[in-house]
DNA sequence: ATACGCCTTATTGTCGACAATTAATCTTGA
DNA sequence: TCAAGATTAATTGTCGACAATAAGGCGTAT
C-alpha cells in the first residue's frame, strides 16, 4: 500500500511492449522468474498470450535495466545476484543520494516536506507496532529515499535512481528475504534527514543520508558475512526454497531456488 | 583517433539491432540526425535497407539511453538538448566521477595509472601544439574521465557513465561547437587528479575530480548565458548551419539547424 | 573408453503483412 | 471567414512465418 510511490507504471500504458514490462519487471524484481533461469520467447510469449514481437521489446528494455543479460542467438536470463553488485550499488546510492538529499534540502517545496513528515509518522507507527523487526519497514525505507530523490528535482537523477537502481535494490531485498533488525535506527536516521532538508540545511543532510546509506550497507555486509558463513552458496538467496513448485514461467528449469514474492502489500 | 577508447561497440554484433543502435547512437551523437526531428520508421527501415523489426529494438534501446522520446502511437523525436538538463549531468557527474576518482586511487592497478599518465602526455603535447584552443582537447578530457571511470573498478558506475552520460554529454559538446577554451586548465587539474590518485590519496583525488567538473559546468554556463544573449532561442545549438543541405535520413523534416558531423577523428 | 566430428533440433533473428490509432485534410455549417 | 466535424491517409503496433545460428545428441574412429 505504502508501496503506490513505487508504481510509476500505475498509469496503464496502452501497448502490450510496455504493459509486458512492467510485468516482467515485477515478476522478476519479486522473485517469480527466479534469478539465473532461462527466459524462452516462445514460452514467455504463449504464456502472456501475445506474439513475440513486443516481448523482444519488453526483453530489450529489460536489458537496459539490466535486470536480464542476454547473449545473441542464444537467450536471455535473468541477472543473478552477486553481493559485489549489491554492494556496488550501495556505493553508487551513497553518492547519488546524498546530491539527492542536499538538493531537495534546497528545491523541495514546503508541502512536499510535510508530506514527507507524514509518511515518516506513519513509519513511525508502524516500526512502534511491529516492535522494529518489520520486513515492510523495509520497502518503507525505499518510499523515503523515493521521496527524497523526487524533491530533488534533477530529472536525470530521478530516471537513474527510481527507473534502475531502486528496482535492483528491491529486488535484492525480495531476494534476501531482509527483515531488517535496523528499523527502528534507519526510521530515527530518516528523521533526521528530514530535519536537515526541513531547515534547508543542503550540506548536513547530505552528509545525513550519506551516514544512512553506509550504516545500511555496512548491515548488509554483516548479513552477507552470515549468510555466506552458514554454508550457503554465495550467490544464491537466503530465502524460503519453495521446492514443491514449479517454475510457472519457463516451465522446465529450476535454478538455485524458487522464491515466492515476499509480499503483497503493494 | 584518441577516442578509440570510446567505442566499446568496435567489437562489432552479429546482429542487425544491435549494429544499428550503434550506428543510430553514433548518428545522433554527433548531430547527423538533428535534435529534434521525428524518426520515421519505414523511412529509416528503407534508408539502412532493414526490416522494422531490428529497427524497432533499436530505438527501445536509444529510448532508453535517453537520446530518443517516444510517445504510444504517434512516434520517436530526437531529443532535443536544453541547457537545464546539461547543467543536471554535470550535477551527476560530479558526484559519479568524485567517487569514481577516490575509488581509482583505491582500486586502480599500477600499469594503468601509467598508461593514464602516457595519455595525459600525448594532451600535453596536443595542446601545446594547438594553443590551448583545441576542439580535440574536448574530446580527449572524455578519455580523459573515461580512463579514470574504468579505473574505478565498479562495474555499475561504469555503466552509467559510459554508456549512458558520456554519450550524452558528447552529443551536447558536438551540438554546442565547444571548442573550449579551458583546454589548458583543464589538463593541469587533469594531472593533478593523476597525481593523487597515483599518491593513492582517495580522498584529494575526488576532491579534485570534483572541482575540476564543477570548473567545466561553470564554463559551460558562462558559454551557455553568452550564446543566451546572442539572440539564439536557449534550446538551439549554436553551430553552423548547414541551410543548403537535406536531413540526410528523415528526408522531409528540418527543424532548427542541421549540423555536420563536427570531426571525424574516431 | 574417450575424443572428435556430424547431424538433428530447438531457439533466436529477421522479414513482410495486417490492424489500430493518430494526425492532417477537406467539407460543411454558422 | 472561421470553427467544428467527418473522412482520408499515413504511421505505429502487432502478428505469424521463414531463415540462420547455436546447443545438444549421436555415431564413429583412434
Amino acid at each position: 500500500m505504502l508501496l503506490a510511490a513505487l508504481n510509476l507504471e500505475d498509469a496503464v500504458s496502452p501497448t502490450i511492449a510496455d504493459r509486458l514490462f512492467d510485468q516482467l519487471r515485477k515478476a522478476i524484481v519479486e522473485g517469480e522468474i527466479p534469478p539465473g533461469s532461462k527466459i524462452s520467447e516462445p514460452v514467455l510469449a504463449a504464456r502472456y498470450g501475445i506474439s513475440r514481437g513486443p516481448l523482444r521489446e519488453a526483453m530489450r528494455r529489460l536489458e537496459s535495466s539490466s535486470l536480464v543479460e542476454r547473449k545473441p542467438n542464444v537467450g536471455a536470463r535473468v541477472i543473478r545476484l552477486s553481493s559485489e553488485q549489491l554492494l556496488e550499488i550501495y556505493v553508487i546510492r551513497e553518492a547519488l543520494e546524498g546530491l539527492a538529499a542536499r538538493l531537495a534540502a534546497e528545491h523541495m517545496a514546503e508541502p512536499a516536506i510535510a508530506e514527507l513528515r507524514a509518511l515518516l509518522e506513519r513509519h513511525r507507527i508502524e516500526v512502534a507496532r511491529e516492535g522494529g523487526q518489520s520486513y515492510f519497514q523495509t520497502e518503507g525505507d525505499l518510499d523515503f529515499h523515493f521521496c527524497i530523490v523526487q524533491g530533488s528535482g534533477n530529472r536525470r537523477l530521478i530516471s537513474i535512481l527510481c527507473n534502475d537502481l531502486y528496482h535492483l535494490a528491491r529486488m535484492y531485498r525480495c531476494q534476501f528475504g531482509m527483515k531488517s533488525d535496523r528499523a527502528r535506527d534507519a526510521l530515527k536516521e530518516h528523521e533526521l534527514v528530514v530535519d536537515a532538508i526541513a531547515d534547508r540545511d543542503g550540506e548536513l543532510a547530505e552528509w545525513l543520508m550519506r551516514r544512512h546509506i553506509r550504516a545500511s550497507r555496512r548491515a548488509t555486509e554483516r548479513r552477507i558475512a552470515l549468510t555466506a558463513a552458514s554454508g550457503q552458496p554465495p550467490a544464491a538467496n537466503g530465502l524460503r526454497s519453495v521446492c514443491g513448485r514449479r517454475d510457472p514461467v519457463t516451465g522446465n528449469e529450476y535454478p538455485l531456488s524458487a522464491s515466492s514474492p515476499p509480499d503483497s502489500t503493494n
